[in-house]
DNA sequence: TACACTTGCACCATCGAAGGTGCATATTGC
DNA sequence: GCAATATGCACCTTCGATGGTGCAAGTGTA
């Protein structure tokens, strides 16, 4: 090259090359110790301009070997296929980027494997922390993170070897629920009840703390649930279709209400209503735990839960910063239930 | 500690003295590079014995470091409020997983600010490489990474400094045009067209694109277009909403048709409807420019186009791992248009 | 003028891994 | 039985940044 600026990023050596200085002196001024080391302000000034001359970026690498920090905080989430996920990780990235730090997500699928997989990388490229967002096994996670003196924390789905933060999935479930049974025909609320839980995963916490709060909501109004109402099916749409297939076939008949675990399982709902009945659409009441803006106007009965991200991730980074507040276990946030009549 | 273990990681030095080696026996053993070094088999069983036990992880920052590869790949999209972006960064993780490398994506808001900022992240990380996808400003992204020696690829929006690799935006758009055209009221094609064009940036490349498409599908059947139906009025959904709303106002009606240039402006153009004149879902003829599985069911009537990301980022990775490949401009993809009737 | 401080910077080891090189010992060929 | 070669490993420098330490020159005090 004959104007000065080599092909290769310039180092703090090179730096110190261009203005006589040395590398530590450069190092310091671009990192930002230069007033604790009695560095004058003149040759600060000198220093950075030709940094910015040069494109200087400081290498992380190094800098994370030298300082065993690397400011990176990785997040693992299961899906971007729904708009909770996303607006995490949007949140999430944005709040770290806000502090300095450089956020790294990677979606996992659900697959306990392919977390644990996500999990060695980050830790081999030395993260800060790792979050784990909707993770299958959160405290396996955990425990691999601690060998490695990497501390965790739990979003969305609560593990015992972290701080979590999730949302009041029962209180939640016992509004939706009571928000559906307001919406059949009039006469069948007190009696027992005609609404099917569909969805999710029964070992899932969440999953269970909602068929929970369904529960509670029923026995609240003195309606009783029969065993063939609670479908757990897991979250994949067509299994959720399958399993209001079954039901039908099995009872006869479309049931009055449908409190639909996600909204990959309402996709499935509602292909099976396209596909067998489409105007059950439009006399089911539907309630969906979780939201998205399209399932909000389908069938134009659809109530969803909506989860406060905001607040949770406000929280996440809350409990990041002081070490006192991360010591709590459980910390719910409770969504918000947009109702639709 | 009374194990053995150290509460710290343990390194290759720490390794070698455990197994009464060298650190360049150890590291060369754990690298796969021992039988270029001519490490017995034995020793190297011993020390992947060792090393398993201490739970050793490399430090990928002090590799990168030495080697000038860091193996990162870093993917920058827009936003993950839609399910194209997120089906492209999920595959895109997963065929990077699969060749080993570390896959970095982050959102990027359409900010174009943001994307410089983030690509510096990303640079001073070290990454091997940036993939954009859907960048507002992908020339200068690609010109601040090659001054740092490193090569960039477009996905979705093309630049000109940098292969590229999108979707076939005219020909999906004349058979979404098309297909409109043909749910229209009859009688009506072949006269003067009544289909609105909603969304997008008219300084986008796609949206010009979609925008050539739409006028020649109309030309084809004979149609003409008048300029207030061609309406570029950015993503937001509240924007298409307002963009919809004036034109009603301005017209005094309903369009016959509307081609929605994403499922963001698809948002507005169903609020509208929920708002203004709900029948008109079921009346008007929709087609959508991007997927999202509820959207499809809106309006029993929507017809969207699918792009492919499997392909896309097939291609991603073999420009990536051959340079001759690289070389290209441009490269299109046909996307799938699904109709409904 | 001598001594104690302060100012302003350079020198150097270090973080963990990689890879060039060197040097014993073992094996082969004649 | 001896040189030539192969085998098996250790030593040492290097990547770029950090931060402890040392040291000259400048300033203040008695």
């Amino acid at each position: 090259m004959t104007d000065g600026r080599s092909d290769k990023r310039p180092t703090i050596y090179d730096l110190a090359k261009l203005t006589n200085t040395s590398a530590s002196t450069v190092g310091a001024v671009l990192n930002g110790s230069w007033k604790k080391r009695r560095i004058s302000q003149k040759l600060a000034d000198q220093i950075r301009k030709v940094a910015i001359e040069q494109g200087y970026s400081p290498n992380m690498q190094a800098r994370a070997l030298r300082t065993e920090r690397s400011n990176i905080i990785g997040m693992i989430v299961p899906m971007y296929d729904n708009r909770y996920f996303g607006a995490l990780a949007e949140a999430f990235e944005q709040r770290a980027r806000d502090r300095g730090l450089f956020p790294i997500v990677t979606c996992t699928r659900r697959d306990p494997n392919l977390e644990i997989e996500a999990a060695q990388s980050m830790l081999a490229y030395r993260v800060d922390n790792i979050v784990c967002t909707g993770a299958t096994d959160p405290d396996r996670i955990a425990d691999l993170c601690a060998a490695h003196g990497v501390e965790t924390l739990n979003v969305d789905l609560p593990g015992t070897r972290a701080p979590s933060i999730i949302s009041d999935n029962y209180q939640a479930a016992v509004e939706l629920t009571k928000d559906i049974i307001s919406r059949l025909p009039s006469g069948c609320a007190g009696n027992d009840s005609d609404i099917v839980f569909i969805g999710g995963r029964e070992e899932d916490h969440n999953t269970g703390e909602r068929i929970r709060g369904f529960k509670d909501a029923h026995e609240e109004v003195g309606a009783r649930i029969a065993e063939a109402y609670i479908r757990p099916c897991g979250y994949a749409a067509h299994k959720a279709e399958r399993s209001l297939d079954e039901f039908v076939n099995k009872m006869g008949g479309l049931p009055k209400g449908i409190f639909i675990n996600s909204t990959i399982s309402l996709e499935g709902i509602v292909n099976w209503f396209q596909q067998n009945d489409i105007t059950g659409l439009e006399t089911v009441a539907l309630g969906c735990f979780d939201w998205d803006p399209y399932a909000a106007l389908l069938g134009n009965k659809t109530s969803m839960v909506r989860q406060n991200v905001p607040v949770m991730m406000d929280l996440l980074f809350e409990f990041l910063e002081d070490p006192e507040k991360r010591k709590a276990g459980v910390t719910q946030v409770l969504p918000e239930v947009i109702r639709r009549s």
